[in-house]
RNA sequence: CGGGGCGUAGCGCAGCCCGGUUAGCGCGCCUGCCUUGGGAGCAGGAGGCCGGAGGUUCAAAUCCUCUCGCCCCGACCA
């Protein structure tokens, strides 16, 4: 590619509205331009970038026995309310009217599309197991896109679906994923790592999600620093124990704290520890109270409040606690609690004894409070959320808390979907089933964005070998100095005709311009002419990465670059 | 959906509080000269419905109301 005919828009300027590297230096390298907040265009550079990933990605799920399909993007409402998943996505799916009337909507995921194909087809469990699967833009009206192509309202995702009669079968098909997302991220070159996660609204039972470690991430996740515990921090345990204590039993007591409300002043206020306190937190669910315990010093971890207590579930507002309990939040106890208010508490709660939580009235706290004894209706789960240097619960060194990007996400579908949708074969005994599914997607966008943010430096974008648009970047510096302009053309040539791909920046442009231009669009490896080495009969190579920079004869610089690819 | 910020030339911004010549600056763009190892210099030039609508006023980029868009924090989120 000559620079001079081709359109490669590069910035000098930082775009006002990037405020992450990889979105800033996707729009000042000219990989992509938007059209409207989480939409944007991928330009010739961007695109080579991600076919490069669409690619890597197809070769390894071909590898696996997947088999590509191009689905359709719209699609009848009907088909999503088969599944409750209109509902489910609510306004998160983007829907559109036909010229009839009827309403169509812009698929945000597969399920329903891939159970309609499968319940027409799949009679026996002899046509069992499948793999398929897309690479295809999926649209998702986000409530609030961001950082660039980490969280867009359009996308191009890959997703797999598994079809398989049994669950043995389902292991299999999930742990063929497992194993191809771990070479597709090893060819991409993203350093990452791969948690136990939450299912959220896909349901599932199994689920793992595939991260990377990056402050631009919307996730948190749990890694123990000895062992090889990771989990997202929404299912993220502790190994910290909470046998029961020792102390005495002592009797209740209610205490003036006139003014003191939060956790942090009351335990200032009586001179005792935060841990010493029964945090509680008034939910309601399904339009009815549920009042949450936790030990002063942690917090209510809501993913796990939602395995306990549905979907639809939220924290009560100030006007709501008290109608329901009589009490203005800051005072609130499970102690005395009217018996219609349900009570969940945190397993670290269990057995303790002189714990001093809200009267149920204002300006008082309750001090001497038995678990066991005063809070016997409450029911015990795991409700809280890990904090950094807890012990794993694995091995029991402390754990670490990152922010990470979610790379790709696996988890065992089970037969939600295909239980709606009738989507059933005949076993063995000929007895009709539910076909058992698992789902596996990566974001490509989304992965272009994190190499970026994990390859880069002040000067731009550092490509590796697998994903660099181009291989090679020939820069002559004195566009008057035409021995250079010359070799630089065939150098562009050579490379060309040995099967590399190059850019000729052939422009007429001051050398500085051009070897900034060149560093921010990051390709792998630069040929430099200028007149210093053309007077020595040598042209210069530079890594990109290292920086470093090599003499090489004319005549051998094909050769030698050919050899410095491999590794890179 | 709550909170905050911003819409002025292709990009980055000033001007707005306190209304009043022809709306400025840097970069980019066009022409010429010059320069050519890290986003040069000089000279000349093009480019604006000041996001949109309504209002106040003799007069609005500037004040008021409404609206649309974009960004950030939160809520939410495979």
């Amino acid at each position: 590619m000559r620079l001079s005919e081709n359109f490669t828009p590069t910035l000098k300027e930082v775009p006002a509205d990037a405020v992450i590297p990889s979105h800033q230096l996707m729009l000042r390298a000219g990989l992509i331009r938007p059209l409207a907040a989480g939409i944007y265009s991928y330009l010739p550079l961007g695109w080579r970038a991600a076919r490069n990933v669409i690619d890597i990605i197809r070769e390894e799920q071909d590898a696996i026995g997947g088999q590509e399909f191009q689905l359709p993007a719209i699609n009848p409402i009907e088909l999503w309310d088969e599944t409750g998943r209109n509902s489910d996505f609510g306004g998160e799916m983007f829907r559109v009217t036909d010229r009839k009337g009827r309403t169509l909507a812009l698929a945000p995921t597969h399920e329903e599309i891939i159970c309609s194909v499968a319940r027409g087809e799949i009679r026996s469990y002899k046509q069992l197991p499948q793999m398929w699967y897309q690479i295809q833009t999926k649209f998702r009206d986000e409530p609030r896109p961001r950082s660039g192509e980490l969280r867009t309202r359009q996308f191009i995702m890959k997703d797999a679906y598994s079809l398989n009669a049994t669950e043995q079968s389902l292991d299999e098909s999930y742990n063929r994923q497992h194993a191809s997302y771990c070479s597709i991220f090893g060819r991409v070159g993203i350093e990452y790592f791969v948690v136990g996660a939450s299912s959220g609204l896909m349901g599932g039972s199994g689920s793992q999600e595939f991260m990377a470690e990056s402050d631009a991430g919307e996730d948190t996740c749990v890694l123990c620093n000895a062992c090889d515990y990771a989990a997202n921090l929404e299912i993220a345990v502790s190994g910290q124990s909470y046998e029961s204590r020792s102390d005495q039993p002592v009797e209740l007591k209610e205490v003036a704290t006139p003014g003191h409300g939060t956790i942090e002043e009351v335990a200032a206020f009586l001179q005792q520890e935060p841990d010493n306190f029964i945090k509680s937190i008034l939910y309601i669910a399904d339009d009815q109270p549920i009042l949450v315990c936790v030990t002063g010093c942690d917090e209510i971890n809501e993913s796990k409040l939602e395995a306990q207590l549905g979907a639809l579930f939220r924290q009560a507002e100030p006007e709501e606690v008290l109608s329901h309990t009589g009490t203005p939040v800051g005072y609130l106890g499970a102690v005395g609690l009217p018996d219609n208010i349900k009570v969940l508490a945190d397993n670290r709660l269990q057995g303790r004894c002189g714990m001093v939580t809200g009267a149920l009235k204002e300006d008082f706290h309750i001090s001497g409070v038995d678990v066991a004894r005063d809070l016997d209706r409450a029911e015990f789960h795991d409700l809280i959320t890990v904090k950094a240097d807890e012990p794993c619960p694995n091995c029991g060194q402390p754990l670490s808390i990152i922010r990470a990007i979610e790379i790709g996400h696996i988890f065992k579908l089970g037969t939600k979907y295909s239980s709606a949708m009738g989507a059933t074969f005949l076993d063995e005994s000929g007895k009709e089933q539910p076909i058992i599914m698992g789902s596996y997607g990566i974001g490509v966008g989304r992965m272009l964005a994190t190499y970026i943010e994990q390859n880069h430096d002040e000067n731009g974008i550092i490509w590796n070998r697998a994903l660099t648009p181009y291989q090679v970047h020939v820069v002559p510096l004195n566009a008057k100095n035409e021995s250079a302009v010359q070799l630089a053309g065939k150098i562009y040539d050579d490379l060309r005709t040995a099967g590399l791909t190059a850019v000729y920046d052939d422009r007429p442009l001051r050398g500085g311009f051009k070897m900034k231009d060149a560093d921010l669009l990051g390709f792998p490896l630069q040929v430099i002419l200028g007149d210093r080495t053309m007077a020595e009969g040598k042209v210069e190579v530079k890594i990109r990465r290292s920086g470093e920079r090599l003499l090489v004869e004319p005549e051998a610089v094909v050769a030698k670059l050919q050899e410095l690819l491999t590794n890179l």
